[in-house]
DNA sequence: CAGTGGTCTAGACCACCCC
DNA sequence: GGGTGGTCTAGACCACTGT
């Protein structure tokens, strides 16, 4: 672990035993360094990246004080892998999958651009259920190019396909571009979800991309309305107007 | 602007006009040092937030690559502040906003701890329906507390509330706490959305803290379910299963 | 091995706030 | 003026890659 990465985790802890209560100035960065024994800079990358994740905030002048967020944090992780994810935060038992297709074709148009794939290049079609207590949970439809991820069984897709990529085919991710969006139930939501035709669905859907730059996977995640959300904390780092993109968009389809 | 900030946007605008190619390495960062007669943390900085945007992604021992999202990229600003956001896109003119409601209240148990306020503390209570091209695009529903935002008119809930605040009292933002879920269409939503019983609405509700670390706003945005999505990009920057919150993640509501 | 990015240092200067 | 955080430097060392 990196001394800023170590660093971050004591202040976060200091922030949630209230040795640093809500609403209080931590201690001056260089009154840090002296403590961690390490250099102002590696301070601010610490402190940078708790304002990142919305527990802190500087005021040039002033210090850095806690911020105290009452929005109740019951926030689960929404990783690329909800399996793992949630498997981590509910404990082994609790989630379970069904495959509802597990199947080879070629791209067509949209997933040729989505997965930068040649129309020759076959992909897994794969469609399963993620169950929390045996109910239904999200219905989740991904492609991935069969080049990037070879030999994929069934075993795999019951346990964590992205697990088997980083530990077995030892690749690393870069991250994933997301829409989140509302939709009418489809036939299959309503069978496997257990809606009825009136219910609003959330969809989640992605493209995952390798450190290697290539596009590894494109999924729709499919929810129940009242079951899921989807939650962020957006700092506003930047000047709220360039010209530019930021992480955070509306796009309305005009 | 910041040193790391100018090259961030030249390096940018490198890889948008393909100085830079998608797919390929980008100049190695003593080379860009030398390039931009700064230090090498500077290019690194500069690189880093290029990474967070999604634009690169770096190999130690390999180099840094751009990274080329053929995702369509027709993604609008979505910042706090969706009408100055969207003015700025689109020009003056095709944006116009109808106010619903305008008045004050004493806050609610949610709205007292979603603003930190007590029973006693005042706080508008403001519902605005925005329009593009004078078709319904969103209606917000805003609550801020009166203390922190003395003054509002009704000619400012016109413009823009965030400009207010920014520029004539001078406040800062820290960042907002997005949850982002879908619903069934309220009586409201019909009315002014025009849209039928079975459409779903997507809703964006956010708390939005100051720098100072009080929060400023609590306000819900429903948009008609064809009309609008929230997109995003999510570096997988740390280990993804650390024992604390992330930016981004799913509740699940049991 | 040479070359890449990742990290850290020690110190400096600046912008800003408050007294 | 005295104290805060924001930025940048010049150089160093390390971890990792490919040959």
């Amino acid at each position: 672990m990196n001394k800023h990465e170590e660093i971050t985790n004591i202040i976060k802890k200091r922030i949630y035993d209230k040795t640093y209560p809500s609403g209080t100035l931590i201690p001056q960065q260089d009154v840090l360094a002296r403590e961690f024994k390490v250099s102002r800079p590696t301070i601010k990358k610490a402190v940078d990246s708790l304002i990142a994740l919305g527990l802190l905030s500087s005021q040039r002048g002033i210090g850095t004080r806690v911020l105290s967020h009452d929005i109740s944090y019951k926030t689960n992780e929404y990783p690329a892998d909800i399996h793992k994810g949630l498997t981590y935060l509910l404990g082994e038992g609790r989630i379970t999958c069904i495959i509802i297709n597990f199947s080879l074709e070629f791209p067509d148009d949209h997933l040729q651009k989505a997965l930068q794939l040649s129309s020759s290049s076959p992909v897994y079609n794969i469609i399963r259920l993620r169950k929390i207590d045996n109910k239904p949970y999200a219905i989740e439809h991904t492609f991935m190019p069969v080049e990037l991820v070879p030999n994929l069984s069934e075993d795999v897709l019951y346990h964590s396909i992205y697990q088997y990529i980083q530990e077995t085919l030892e690749l690393e991710f870069s991250g994933a571009y997301r829409n989140i969006h509302a939709d009418k139930p489809s036939e299959l939501d309503q069978e496997y979800l257990e809606c009825s035709f009136d219910d609003p669905v959330l969809e989640v859907e992605q493209v995952v991309y390798l450190k290697k730059g290539a596009p590894v996977e494109y999924s729709r995640s499919r929810h129940k309305y009242n079951n899921s959300s989807y939650s962020l904390y957006d700092p506003f780092l930047r000047k709220q107007y360039n010209n530019e993109q930021r992480g955070v968009a509306i796009e309305s389809n005009e």
